[in-house]
This record gives structure tokens, C-alpha cells and sequence, in this order.
DNA sequence: AAAAAATACCTTGCAAAACAATATACCTTG
DNA sequence: CAAGGTATATTGTTTTGCAAGGTATTTTTT
């Protein structure tokens, strides 16, 4: 897959999936893999600015199953930001599909 | 727009355009614009990128209304490129589009 | 009990690419 | 001749995906 057509997405992703539960980062690996290849290089620098910008809150919970999990929840600018990411997203993807097909008056400059 | 997300899809949107008739590198940036906010900045490294690879052609046309113009054209390998690029990019957009629904199976994982 | 694998976190350093800024040069219009 | 539109190109900055490496805990296998 191009790597260069994650930019931009992954973090509507991730604040996607941490919108419908809270959600730590091996476990966010794990869902994002479904949609697109990823590893947790990527997800934990990236979880790192999203809390930094103060778009997710964290909290640790211990595990019988292994070390302690960092779960992520979103904060209400992080709702905020997703839909705004999300309607983003839907008219980039229309304005591609439109000059795909050479909607923009590609013969008449 | 959030600049991220141009990344992976203006070598496809370059290609595309320049599918639909010769083009000269000033001319890009103005029909690309109409979709995408664009500078010269990133079309002449990207068309140089582009050349370098052998997805296209170029050749110099003089023009009384300036100075000369250097002209773009698809080559075989172009066409594949884009039909490849194309495809990626629709797959790309319809699993972003489950995702952002949780069609992966958030909650049962 | 030792080794391996799975789970879970994190950081460092590299590479790709968008873009502002800058430079060059041609032509037209005031 | 100065201003502005047309046209190409490069440099340096910034962002960010990801491979590679590291730590630590629990479970499973040998």
C-alpha cells in the first residue's frame, strides 16, 4: 500500500476508533491493521501528539495478561476535531473523484 | 485544507490531468488548484520526480506569450502507473469509509 | 526450569514529500 | 522603465510514517 496516502488519515482513524471506546495502543494497532498496514512505530509517536494537543486523555489500566495497557479516551476538542477531520475528508475525496474524471474543465484552461 | 492528506494522491492527480492532453508545468498548478490548494513549489520537484521514474515525457514548446514552456506527456508506463494509482486510491477511500463507521469489528474484537 | 512467543509500552533515526521563500527570465501594458 | 502576469527551478524547513531497537510482563512450549 502507499505510505504516503496514510498522511493525513491516520489521525482521523485513530481518533475514530478511540470515539467509539477507549482504546490502548497495541489494541489500536491491532483495529487500524483491518483497514490499513500500520505497526506501532507509527501509533505511539502518534497517540503522543494527540495528547499533547489535548485531543485524547489517557489512563492506565493494569492487565492479568501482560504489562499495564495506556487506554486512550477522547476529549471533547478531539470530538471536535474528528468531525471536523471527517468533513474534511468527504470533500478531498469528491474534489479527487472530480478531477479524476476531469471535472474541472480540464479542455477549456 | 490539511496539507497531509495531498500526499499519495497528487502524483495520481498530476498523472491524471496530464492523461487528458499535454501539459505544461505552470498549467498543472492552475487546473490542480481548482481541487487542491497547490504551488509551483511542490508541482516542478513532483514532475521532475516523475520524469525520473519514466511515467512521463517532456519536451519544450516556445510561446509568444512568455517565456518557454516545458510540456508533460504520459508514458506507457504513466498509464499503468495511474490505472494502478487509481485503483489503490478507491480500495484506500472505501476502507477509510469502513473504518470511519466501525465496520471492523470495533467492539467485538 | 529454560526457551520461546505473545502482549504491551516507548524511542531513535531515516526518508519522503509539501511548501514557503527565493532566484531567474520572458513578455505585455501603462 | 516599472509593474505584473507567465514560466521554470532550487533550497531549506517541517511533518510524519516506519524500520529498528529497547524494556518488561505473562503464557505456552520444550
Amino acid at each position: 500500500m502507499n505510505s504516503q496516502m496514510k498522511r493525513g488519515t491516520l489521525e482521523m482513524c485513530a481518533l475514530s476508533v478511540v470515539s467509539r471506546g477507549d482504546c490502548y495502543g497495541y489494541e489500536l494497532v491491532n483495529r487500524i491493521s483491518k483497514c490499513m498496514e500500520i505497526t506501532e512505530g507509527t501509533i505511539y509517536p502518534l497517540m503522543k501528539r494527540l495528547k499533547e494537543s489535548g485531543l485524547i486523555d489517557s489512563y492506565i489500566v493494569e492487565s492479568n495478561e501482560g504489562p499495564p495497557r495506556k487506554y486512550y479516551k477522547l476529549t471533547d476538542a478531539g470530538r471536535e476535531e474528528l468531525n471536523r477531520l471527517t468533513d474534511e475528508w468527504f470533500e478531498f475525496t469528491q474534489s479527487i473523484e472530480k478531477l479524476l474524471k476531469g471535472e474541472f474543465g480540464n479542455y477549456d484552461s
